[in-house]
DNA sequence: ATATAAGCGAGACGGTACGTCCAGTCTTGGT
DNA sequence: ACCAAGACTGGACGTACCGTCTCGCTTATAT
């Protein structure tokens, strides 16, 4: 694939140890905490290494998601025929998952990442959340199919509200938890309208 | 209030020029690009007087957005009777008011705020998300009083939900649209089931 | 002398500890081998004040040679009544100060400095080679007045030829030793001609 | 000579190549501006390369100084028979080459490289200053056994005094001039004594 | 012919130093 | 007790080179 070019190849070695670094400060210290120089220093690796390959702190947060190094929420849904039963259980699955404190430490990591370079909020939302919120979308849409969602429902507002009430928790440090998830779906299956609107 | 203690008092006039400092270099620069130095030089102070009454960065950007220096939503919602009227025309409020290119950036700048620093948050969130949460909170508790919101509905919730997808689009950087906020207040009022489960 | 200006005033133990760390690292690791980052290490201070006060190493070499830190050859000659005599005992005392290791270290490094830095280069001259430049012709001139010069001599050369041979022998790494600066002094007294030339 | 090795003989336009960026960047940037890195990179050539054939970039320039590439005064003096007229015409000539502003540059590199490093000083000594020294004495020695020369004259040191004055000139960035190659000269001639001491 | 050997350009590697910016702290004279 | 000014130590920034190391490739002698 890579052509046989000239010159040394890359280390994947360095790149690993670069990209662990980073997630290791960024749990004990956060994004503001973090440095090149540190990531560096802790991967054992020249400054210029890190330079060579990644332009900011944010593009190396990002490869580090990306690389699957910063765990991930899952992107499949269960389909177990019953759309309530299988939002639940992923919403579970989501708040078991974010309520580790470190769990919740990277991911106001990653937003201020997102909010400090646009390159790495795109490479964030393209290939993190987008494709969690498109397995929502995904299953909803089948779910359409089968009558369980009603046929104009716009689906993709439904996975905003579902994904994005967990990003605001996290950022004004509300813990998650799995009632408050549960409420959340609720609104989002049922609404809060009157339950028969003529 | 404070009590006629003795020596100079404190200057308004060296506290406003900090915040509004602040304020201007974060539109144009940023949460990242921010500094105490560069608050102190372009408000004219010296750096001692910013650190006598702000212990970091964090803390004066969330002192600025409380004084209103930097522009906030709309904390109150119409109650013309309709509910559904009045959210429309919050939202559509909210939607103007967060598209300029520079109220997004205040706002990724609040994130990050809020991301790197504890105390800011809890501040940011007390009186700024905080209020505005609630104001939509008693405008549908007022509109259940009257039927417009069905007995069992979690408010709480859908406020949640109505609030936080406009944080999630700003630091995905997807553009926030008229359509796409009607759309998610759909999802919030009749849900995405079908409409008339018995 | 320096007007009560405001602000905290300049540390006069950083200043020194500066140049004696320079002077240190010179002797031990020569011009090429001397650094902004060593010297304020060795100082314990910080780099800024460095750089604050002085451009280059170059300039750093420059004032510590000025400042006495780096010693110096005499300037002064004795006035015995004999030319012969003083200048001898001012060549015998110049051997003996350059002949120490590190004494000729710190002449290279003050050579490579004023090859570096035109501005130093210009600095070394003015207070230092050329003082002692202009102490060697003085006396030559005060030697002529009681014909112990011939009229028509050009002094200044005669001192350019007695100084500038000792930075040559330091250059090309020749030992100094009391026979040269003698056979020197010969030639410059009493010239390679012929002893009568009509 | 270099007997039939194995492998792939060195390339000699490769090594040209350095010497003439080598000088090329001496000119331009001077000895402290001069780098490996760059050297390589003007000539078009691995560092590798550089590395393989010269152990440091004072190397190179010695290097560059023995082969001609960096011009040189001239090594032999004319013998018309009359001392006084080929020492002036030697004289003439090297400060009309050393005049140029690039041959200053080059001299005072040349200094930093003796300053810098053992084995360059020695190599830039024995075949460059040595054969020039060498041409000055060999003529005075000529010119002593046709009583042009005091019988007991050290011509080595005359020699050094002709040579390094030039030296320190450049050193010192005071220009050089006919006039005062002269007047040096008739001090190394004539000596400053008075004329006629019995 | 085909190994083996050495040199070549290219370019990544772990590092050191550069010169600048900023963090917090301290120390002036003045209000 | 506050203020502006400005110097202090310390540390990260992003860049330039250091000297070393692998690549694929070329060019020689030795089998």
């Amino acid at each position: 694939m890579t052509a046989g070019r000239p010159g040394r190849p890359r280390s994947e070695q360095a790149r690993r140890a670069v990209l662990e670094a980073a997630r290791d400060l960024l749990k004990s210290k956060g994004f503001e905490g973090l440095s090149m120089e540190g990531i560096a220093a802790r991967a054992g690796v020249g400054k210029q290494t890190v330079y060579r390959w990644w332009p900011s702190k944010a593009a190396v947060v990002a490869d580090a998601a990306l690389d699957g190094i910063i765990p991930q929420p899952p992107f499949v849904l269960p389909d177990t025929g019953d759309l309530h039963t299988d939002l639940t259980s992923w919403l579970d699955e989501g708040v078991r998952s974010m309520t580790a404190p470190e769990a919740s430490a990277l991911i106001r990591a990653l937003a201020a990442a997102a909010s400090a370079d646009e390159t790495a909020s795109n490479r964030l939302y393209n290939q993190f959340t987008g494709p969690n919120r498109q397995a929502v979308v995904d299953r909803l849409d089948a779910a359409r199919v089968v009558g369980q969602v009603r046929a104009d429902a716009d689906t993709g507002s439904a996975a905003d509200a579902l994904i994005s009430v967990n990003l605001y928790l996290v950022l004004a440090r509300d813990p998650i938890t799995q009632e408050r998830a549960r409420s959340l779906l609720d609104v989002v299956m049922s609404g809060i309208g009157p339950a028969h609107p003529q």
